[in-house]
DNA sequence: CCTCTGACTCCTT
DNA sequence: AAAGGAGCCAGAG
C-alpha cells in the first residue's frame, strides 16, 4: 500500500491498509493488559484472520508507539518463532515490565490479563 | 497475475 | 493432554 512519505499517516488522505487497521486497534490495548490476534481480528472485522494479525505485526518497524508487545496468541503464549528474531524475547521483557506476570512455562492467564474491549465503549 | 510465506485458531483424534 | 490437519488471506516479489 502507498504509505505516506513524509510524516505519520493522516487519517483523512491515506487509504488504510489492513496493517494500518490491525496498528489502530492494537493501540486500543490498555497497559498492563493483552489481546490475542484472534480478538484483533475481529475488531477490525476481519473474524478469522488471526494469522494475518501476526504477519501484519511483523512488519512494524521497530521501536514502534505501537504496543505490538500486548498481542499474544489464545493459548496465552508469547508465539515464539526463530523467524521473530529475538522479538519474542523483547516482548516478554516488555510485558513483565507492565507488571504482566509470566510463568516458567511463558504462559499467561488470559483469565487475569486479557483486555475486554466490550467494557471500553468510546473506542474506535 | 501467480506463487509463496507465515508472530493463528479451531476441530478432531 | 497433546498432536495433526484444514482454513484463514494481505503483502511482497
Amino acid at each position: 500500500m502507498t504509505m505516506v512519505s513524509t510524516g505519520r499517516p493522516n487519517e483523512i488522505t491515506v487509504k488504510k491498509s489492513f496493517d494500518l487497521l490491525v496498528y489502530e486497534a492494537v493501540s486500543h490495548i490498555p497497559f498492563g493488559q493483552v489481546a490475542t490476534y484472534g480478538q484483533i481480528a475481529e475488531l477490525i472485522g476481519a473474524y478469522g484472520c488471526a494469522r494475518q494479525i501476526g504477519w501484519s505485526l511483523k512488519r512494524l518497524r521497530l521501536p514502534s508507539k505501537i504496543p505490538w508487545h500486548r498481542v499474544i496468541n489464545a493459548k496465552g503464549e508469547v508465539s515464539m518463532s526463530i523467524g521473530r528474531e529475538g522479538t519474542d524475547w523483547i516482548q516478554i521483557d516488555l510485558l513483565k515490565s507492565e507488571g504482566v506476570f509470566i510463568d516458567q512455562e511463558l504462559k499467561i492467564q488470559l483469565r487475569r490479563y486479557l483486555w475486554k474491549p466490550d467494557l471500553l465503549k468510546d473506542s474506535e
